[in-house]
DNA sequence: TCAATTACGTTAACACTGTTAAGATATGGG
DNA sequence: CCCATATCTTAACAGTGTTAACGTAATTGA
């Protein structure tokens, strides 16, 4: 009743090489070449083809995300065994791991972190919660190491991560570099280390010492 | 010679109704409902007639970025006029001003910091640095005042910039609400709340304060 | 006043895009 | 064997940005 029966290995062998085409594509120009018929040609098939692998373009992006998220997370774990758990190093490499991906896969970051798309995806469903699950543990671990401030680990890692992520994107929809105020007073050019000249600030807050504890108290009114 | 001589008023009235059919398109069903023959129909003309005011849908595209700068930059002056300058809450304003406008504008604010674009706009070419201005000033005007750590205004003006936009932009891209860490832990869901509780990390920093200094150089040394 | 030049707008068309429908081919199980 | 079905093809549709060719109206110099 089932002729022609499907074989499961073929199937995934011939997906697995479309996939491999869209992502090639995607690497070498963008999103804006990644369509079904150019895939088609790289694979050496019709563009309608490919409807029997994926239900549609969505899918298929869908499938080249998981390649992305793979490597992102190759990069993040990378970053992490820099450093012991409990450091704040470790929690730092995190953030160089985050922008060294982005800086490295271009067309990969633009894809997993567009804005453009309507439906934003859920953190649950992204593998290792899209590498903040790495960053929270370090966290974590630093705060029980006593080295960072007790407070809510999910509160900084998510602070860290918007750091990492605003540098980035910024640099991505803005070249900088050609401000000339910035320019002037030796604001660096590249994401990373850009994010490095953070450091200071993000490790030490902004206020001014003398300030600090009375401020904090009127800001609290304030907000 | 030059019969029918153009009459700049009138080339300016239909520049403005093609412009703002444009941007209620873009406002209404997001940029992929901003097509050529969709602005023409609102408009009452064919699509090609737009070509005699707009060289192309890019040259389009950018005037209604013009309109999502000014507005933009209402938001932002609204927002620095709520405190005195030198203040800390005037830096404060800005970056809910910031979020503010992100979150009234989404389709604006979609497109003016898209990271798919190929070429980034340069910080100079926006009106106002791209808002860059305006804080950059409060942050140099706190400094002055003394409430604000003595360091180059360009980079913390940066740096807050990055926490905004990034909290932002992970909020399009991400839905942490689904989150159930975020949730067990009480992450706030919007944007604006969630840049609220990163405040304390913001002027504080994050570092325990018995190993402040000390690690202080530490890292130096690491990085 | 006449003719020429030019702004403005039209329709047709091209090369793309994602996607569906219909048909061809081959293959394996009853 | 035969038929159901997996796989793949071509054709087609609706949409996109954009160019070409054409018509019309208006103004200005002669």
């Amino acid at each position: 009743m089932t002729p022609r029966v499907v074989d499961p290995e073929r199937t995934a062998e011939v997906e697995g090489r479309i996939i491999e085409a869209a992502r090639d594509l995607l690497a070498e120009g963008g999103l804006a070449s990644l369509s079904m018929r150019q895939v088609a040609d790289r694979v050496g098939t019709s563009a309608t083809a490919l409807y029997h692998y994926f239900e549609n373009k969505e899918d298929l992006v869908r499938r080249v995300l998981g390649l992305a998220f793979e490597r992102f997370g190759e990069y993040l774990g990378r970053a992490a065994d820099l450093h012991p758990r409990g450091s704040l190093e470790r929690v730092h490499a995190l953030g160089e791991g985050y922008l060294q991906f982005a800086t490295e896969n271009d067309a990969y970051f633009r894809m997993l972190f567009s804005i453009q798309r309507e439906d934003p995806r859920a953190l649950e469903d992204l593998p290792e919660g899209g590498g903040l699950d790495l960053l929270r543990q370090a966290v974590e671990d630093a705060i029980e190491a006593g080295v960072m401030r007790s407070t809510s680990p999910d509160l900084v890692a998510l602070y860290l991560w918007s750091v990492a992520h605003g540098v980035m994107t910024i640099s991505l929809a803005c070249r900088i570099e050609e401000c000339h105020e910035a320019n002037a007073t030796g604001i660096p050019s590249t994401p990373i280390e850009l994010f490095r000249s953070f450091q200071t600030l993000v490790w030490d807050g902004i206020k001014a010492p003398a300030e600090r504890s009375a401020l904090v108290a009127d800001r609290r009114g304030v907000v």
